[in-house]
DNA sequence: CATAAACTAGAACATTGTTCGATGCGGCGC
DNA sequence: GCGCCGCATCGAACAATGTTCTAGTTTATG
């Protein structure tokens, strides 16, 4: 969504047939490795778990090895995004056969939410490099094809997919903030979690406060994904409406 | 919007007044003072150059005399947005009084990201704990007393704020990220910068990328805030509908 | 076999958030 | 005045991190 930086030429990069001999002294990682290792580290214990020290204790080898293939974390975390990203479009283009480029759309929208919002660190790099990440960039174009079948501007069309990016990311990424630790480490269940903060809203001034307090027991019980498919309903309405029905 | 850790009571940080007199041998800094420093090093150099040596330098004190006002970083951030999120909030009330209660929404939004857009590390930290940020909170309550005045159920209304802070945060935290070295630098313009990624798409296969060279041309002479309007008046487009007209 | 490119890695560096312990400052009871 | 105690400050040290330097080893190719 965001305007990437132009790449500059840099490291090759490329990638080196490790062979599946098992009998090698030296670590021999591949950029498959490396970004396989990194995306494990990340999904298995967030953002901050990512180091380089500890990715290449993964790898058995050296920190430094990894910026053989990568120029900075930066462009680990882009490539990480990208490589992740190639399932998330593989779903997507299952998807995409529908009758209703509306239903198309949502389809997509659904998939992206789905793995943004158990990979937090996702939202945050997501098509912040086109060159780097192709797979985003084929996401945004699938997400676009849909509206092509619609009755609108190129303008707007424009500015309905980059309404769903956002809102899509934007969301996922704010639901997929690292829980507390009470709730990671099983201290207490997300609904006591939940709970627990909706007494604090109902502890409020009722005068002051007659929204919150109207929706205090939706916010205790209430479940992402539901939450995030009745924004996106929202959009879609407005956006069927736009192409006149 | 999302979950908040319970506030473990802490240290007591309270404000000390610090009197006029400009005779002290110690740096006098009060709560205040820190995070209007705070903010100033944000918006002056972005995210990554609030540290607490540089914050403590600004202060004319020592680096560890924050962390008597501040647990951590993180607390740190989560104070400054409510900082900032003051200013935001006086702005917001005084364009409450609308007839139409989508158009209260709409201005509220508009003024949330405007917020939002120049201060990238703003979306991240917003409501994240509604103990710290009660204005966060009150935005939160003004946006949600404009749905009081639309017909519908308590879900959809909590439903319809989420989704209008989901898209504003989103999309003003992926707007604001950080331009490359280049355009800030004056190297060159925002139009270029633009025009050359514009180029790069252009490059691409047009069987296998329809779309993009469909909206290339919107692209490259797009307005973040149009594109931002654009999206939000799906949304708001969609709830008039939801609301029965 | 020699040469260059592909690839690995140890050690060192600067910078960061955070903690510890010591020290000053202000008012209050006596 | 004196001593005490809570508020407030700070220097120094720590561990962790991203990154660079330099040197080494492997592999393909002629």
């Amino acid at each position: 969504m965001a305007p990437p930086p132009a790449a500059p030429a840099s490291r090759p990069s490329r990638r080196s047939a490790s062979r599946p001999d098992g009998t090698r002294r030296r670590a021999s990682h591949s950029m498959e490795a490396v970004l396989t290792e990194a995306v494990a580290l990340l999904d298995e214990a967030g953002e901050g778990a990512l180091t380089f020290r500890a990715l290449a204790a993964r790898l058995g080898g050296g920190v430094a090895s990894i910026y053989w293939y990568v120029a900075s974390k930066e462009e680990l975390l882009d490539r990480a995004a990208n490589h992740v990203l190639a399932d998330v479009l593989a779903d997507a283009e299952l998807q995409v056969e529908r009758e209703d480029p509306i239903d198309g759309m949502r389809a997509i929208a659904v998939t992206l939410f789905d793995a943004v919002a158990d990979r937090p660190w996702l939202g945050a790099y997501f098509m912040r490099d086109t060159e780097l990440q192709p797979h985003g960039l084929q996401l945004y174009e699938r997400l676009g094809q849909q509206t092509l079948r619609l009755d609108l501007t190129p303008r707007q069309r424009f500015h309905a997919v980059s309404a769903v990016i956002g809102f899509v990311v934007g969301t996922a990424a704010d639901m997929g903030q690292e829980p507390p630790r009470e709730v990671l480490e099983g201290e207490i269940t997300r609904e006591e979690y939940l709970a627990r903060w909706a007494e604090e809203w109902r502890s409020l001034d009722a005068d002051s406060y007659p929204y919150v307090h109207h929706i205090v027991d939706e916010f205790a019980t209430h479940d992402d994904a539901e939450q995030f498919r009745a924004g996106l309903e929202l959009i879609l309405a407005g956006l069927r409406l736009q192409a006149g029905g």
